[in-house]
DNA sequence: AACTTACTACGAATAATTTCGTAATTAATT
DNA sequence: AATTAATTACGAAATTATTCGTAGTAAGTT
């Protein structure tokens, strides 16, 4: 639990097929992959490997493939790549990472109607 | 311009620097770098030599010394930085983002009313 | 059981990033 | 002008990440 590894970027793009797809074979991982470039299929086998080894997946046997699972969850993994980039370029200011994140990006009315309904909760709790 | 590079993570430790105190000497960069381990003059040198190369700083004489400047602005680095973090980690949802960064730092009072504030001007100019 | 197919294991090449040592240069000081 | 001190230039080692080829293995098919 709660371990402190940094997945790389390809291991995070492996990670997110995981999360969306749930637990996956290589060749599916493989597939869904590089939207852009083509990327071998061992390639991505080594990388899952890598990551087994690591404990960022699990994996059972079935037939004679493995089923992988991603073995860190989404929104811890989210935290900390936050956490890093406010390190890294925000000076450690949450506030100006959310409206960096706001101005840019548009988010919808809803969206922003949700995220004030957050805010009041969170001063709710707060006094 | 719109110079689509990507800053590794020591470049944006050292850009981080010249944001915060100005245009620096490497010997200044240098001693406010690395906070947990400590690292070479020469590693700096070098790698503030390499961004020159790439234009990520200028840099002029001065006596002996050069003097860099960064010649990215931090908001246009934090932008694509963002950017990257919503593809890779955040399926684009900036408003996931939002919330988690929310969530997990805690902002003061007065920051969460900078962000209402904010989030009613955005939604002012939306309709 | 031989044949085909898709998979795994593993080593190693390539690439990108970070590190530092050494030599040359420059400027100031004795 | 010789010495010292701090700097730059540069090559290259060390590290980390990504890529793929080849050989072996397991399962299903003829």
């Amino acid at each position: 639990m709660t371990t402190h590894y940094k997945p790389t970027e390809k291991e995070l793009e492996i990670l997110q097929v995981l999360w969306t797809q749930g637990p996956a074979t290589v060749r599916t991982v493989n597939d869904h992959l590089g939207s852009d470039r083509d990327i071998g299929y061992t390639t991505t086998l080594k990388l899952m490997q890598i990551m087994f080894d690591k404990g960022l997946v699990s994996r059972k046997k079935e037939g004679k493939t493995h089923i992988y699972t991603a073995e860190i969850s989404e929104e811890k993994t989210q935290k900390q790549l936050i956490d890093r980039l406010l390190d890294t370029a925000f000076k450690g200011s949450a506030m100006k990472l959310v409206m960096q994140a706001l101005g840019h990006k548009k988010a919808s009315k809803e969206e922003l109607e949700e995220i004030r309904k957050y805010i009041d909760q969170l001063e709710g709790g707060m006094k």
